[in-house]
DNA sequence: ACATGGATGCTT
DNA sequence: AGCATCCATGTC
């Protein structure tokens, strides 16, 4: 038997994704993670939210992807580090995106995590949010919902304080669809390589 | 319901 | 200059 991980009261949830799921391609994983759960520990209390929405981002070949044709920042130097890592950037001066970097190292492919269902600590993830009413719908409202910033960015998904639970059973559809917010790309504008949960209110809206 | 514009700073 | 966004405020 697996190690099994409890939350909520006793409702068992499943267990960790190790290095091998995060060398796969970055569709698999996005797909893959749909239905998983996206743990924070901090001290004493966690915060836990259930992946309802990504976005594969292909790298070398992909010209929405922050790695297309080995583009090597400062800010995107993780991407081409082993699958596992995590990348967050800072975006309109005032958010963070959170995303998984997958596949080889050299390969800078990764998936972003646009939106999450809230299921644990979800008082703290309010006061984190001031009035907002939406709480964990959108790829910056949950990182401030759970308090994500840049010094995140380089952190190591399989052992840190960050991880993720594979979700028991995967009784649901997943839609894909175009991914949003890349109007400066060409060729992989409209690929369909956003993905979602069927159904979920916690997706986020478009427009 | 939909449209618009400001926020705010890092990255190139 | 532009951004893998959000929110408040305006109009219908």
């Amino acid at each position: 038997m697996k190690a099994m991980r409890r939350v909520n009261s006793g409702k068992v949830i499943g267990s960790r994704r190790g290095r091998a799921f995060f060398y796969n391609d970055a569709c698999f994983v996005a797909k893959s993670v749909l239905g998983d759960f996206l743990v924070f520990r901090k001290g004493n209390s966690r915060l836990i939210g259930r992946i309802v929405e990504t976005e594969a981002y292909l790298g070398l070949k992909d010209d929405a992807s922050h790695g297309f044709l080995g583009k090597k920042t400062f800010r995107n130097k993780v991407l081409y580090e082993k699958g596992g890592l995590i990348y967050v950037y800072s975006i309109y001066g005032i958010y963070y995106c959170f995303n998984v970097v997958v596949s080889m190292k050299e390969s800078p492919q990764s998936v972003f995590i646009r939106a999450l269902e809230p299921i644990e600590g979800i008082e703290a993830m309010r006061e984190k949010r001031n009035r907002a009413k939406d709480l964990t719908n959108g790829p910056c409202r949950w990182t401030m919902a759970f308090g994500i910033d840049k010094s995140f960015s380089g952190k190591d998904i399989i052992s840190g304080e960050i991880f993720i639970l594979k979700g028991r059973k995967k009784e649901f559809n997943i839609v894909k669809a175009p991914r949003v917010g890349i109007d400066y790309a060409s060729d992989s504008k409209d690929k369909p390589w956003r993905y979602y949960i069927e159904g979920s209110r916690w997706v986020s809206k478009r427009k």
